[in-house]
DNA sequence: GATTGACCTCAATATAACTTGAGGTTTTAA
DNA sequence: TTAAAACCTCAAGTTATATTGAGGTCAATC
């Protein structure tokens, strides 16, 4: 009789388990594997068992989504995670390394926002064509997690 | 008979006008209005009509939306705005800064963030225990418009 | 071997912030 | 004066990110 493979070299985590220990519910687990985020296989009697490294997936899903990241960009992401093998720390760390970077623009975003609300403080412009936050030249367009920024024909109601 | 002062002291916009001014969709003009965000009167024929600074109250709306401001956020904001008289400058810039204050807070946050994903990839470590990204001392709950920001529940991936 | 808890699927509900459409009225302008 | 453009209301649809519930099965324990 072979010997079990999978229990001997992966995990074979319950949906409860992963649950519990991820800190999501189990409906979001469901939700994220129809999403494409994690994967699982079925037992015998059709549940869902899960590999050990699916908690880090969900880790890094949950900081990508604290990053303002949506979960469409995170499932891209996540595909360049190797298939074959269990991803490395190498891997995980050039994951980290793309989103760092989004991140780094977003919060250059919000400084560069915050710096025009200092300036209509100052000056109390904040619906005046001079308003400096209604650069049409500095804005992101809509993101769908985070804010929605401003787009130029908002600025025209200051032309006047 | 008696001088219409309406016309003589307020504008008359509609909402086609105050529209394709603000450079958003009749719709959600009607929208707002119905969240108490703008108020119109209606003329003889039940078409809304709006005072001039509307048009400013739209730009602050969009404006704060663009730090991440929910619009029921926005609503309480503006609702310390003086009823009775067309708001100052001053009304304005108390605004701006009470919202600046948000604003700090999110850049704070986002930069913590972004120190720890950055020590994270030194280490690769995103998804271990001693991951500093998953200090549940340093996180700010979820935020209805912005990030989902990480519980200390995620945390507990960490722990074994 | 029966109860209880964990699990399954699928559909509906929730929230924010809007948009679209149907069916009907008012205003504007040639 | 009549046709087009603009307006009205109210209901339903949209997207993202889930949660909830109904109705039924599987697994672990007394």
């Amino acid at each position: 009789m072979p010997i079990d493979q999978k229990k001997l070299t992966e995990a074979n985590l319950t949906v409860g388990y992963v649950a519990k220990r991820s800190g999501v519910k189990v409906s979001t687990l469901h939700f994220y594997e129809t999403k494409g985020l994690i994967r699982s296989w079925r037992n015998g009697g059709n549940q869902r068992r899960y590999k050990k490294d699916v908690l880090r997936r969900i880790a890094v899903v949950k900081a990508a989504q604290a990053m303002g990241i949506t979960l469409d960009e995170i499932k891209q992401t996540l595909a360049t995670l190797p298939e074959q093998r269990t991803p490395t720390q190498k891997d995980w760390a050039a994951l980290s390394k793309q989103w760092q970077a989004q991140l780094d623009e977003r919060i250059a975003y919000m400084q560069r926002l915050r710096d025009k609300v200092d300036s209509c403080i100052g000056c109390g412009c904040l619906s005046l064509k001079s308003c400096p936050i209604y650069n049409k030249d500095d804005h992101l367009g809509k993101t769908q997690n985070g804010a929605v920024f401003l787009n130029s024909k908002v600025e025209s109601i200051f032309q006047e």
